[in-house]
DNA sequence: TGCCATACATACCAAAAGGAGAGTATCACC
DNA sequence: GGTGATACTCTCCTTTTGGTATGTATGGCA
């Protein structure tokens, strides 16, 4: 996890840095909610996570390293992204089947967007747990 | 939405630009994981949105500034985020109740690193929407 | 003497998410 | 002829999620 390049983070921190975000059309913010529920999915980003790492991969080994996803998942969420734009499927004719699955540009940047995130859940998770400690110590004296 | 200081922003920046993000500690992972999953919810991104927009807010009109809210949702969801550290809710006991709700410092920072991906749906929405419909034209043509 | 406002809690119910397991197609190999 | 590998799909079932509707406490106000 959290293997995107200097350039990926460069760029995605050159987006965030030259758009002044304000305008608020209310069709628009629709979209993004559904956009951001969407992709703000644990398998979705746990799949990108390991795509990201990893490059090109076929359907067993990346459930292999994701963990813990059920195959039907596995595909689901494959085909979410897919139709999304995030990940490539290239299915070679053979037998037995081989499909590859790869992140396209858009899930690149949509996995350098997210290492922000990652990144404050790895630097704050003692601060979280700890607030966590002292709510519940609070609420059962 | 999208109401981020430059400061705040640049500090999120700052983050992703000074951590070289290559541990692999498989105890941490699965925290960081589950984190993400709580944190990556819904309510959660909208209500701290709500929260970095408008500052310190009551219940109420919290809910009606979220939309579409059920109170439920909007009591069980702020729960989960004191509880992790992210609001803080101050009890004025009066009658009327009045309960104040603020996001924490943390909180703040956690909205800011959000920022990256709410942008990068802003930014990509229509190439998203593209692929759509790319997507379900070559499956039902 | 009601009635209202606020911030919940609680109970019930419908819908959706998601896991387990079996089935399928095809060819290579033993 | 039977077995195995791969990438699924399909069905059944359980769990989770979330909405609605109702109850509650309290004091000011008409």
């Amino acid at each position: 996890m959290r293997t995107f390049s200097p350039e990926q983070i460069a760029a995605a921190k050159a987006h965030t840095a030259h758009t002044p975000p304000d305008d608020i059309d209310p069709k628009i913010e629709a979209l993004v909610n559904d956009l951001i529920g969407r992709v703000a999915d644990k398998w979705t980003m746990l799949i990108l996570e390991v795509l990201a790492e990893h490059g090109q991969m076929r359907f067993t080994q990346l459930g292999r390293l994701v963990g813990g996803i059920s195959q039907k998942m596995l595909t689901q969420t494959l085909r979410l992204m897919e139709r999304d734009g995030l990940v490539t499927r290239t299915v070679h004719p053979v037998v037995p089947p081989k499909v590859e699955y790869e992140l396209t540009d858009l899930g690149l940047t949509l996995g350098a967007a997210f290492c922000g995130v990652w990144i404050w859940a790895t630097e704050n998770i003692d601060r979280i747990e700890q607030a966590r400690r002292d709510f519940d110590h609070k609420a059962t004296p």
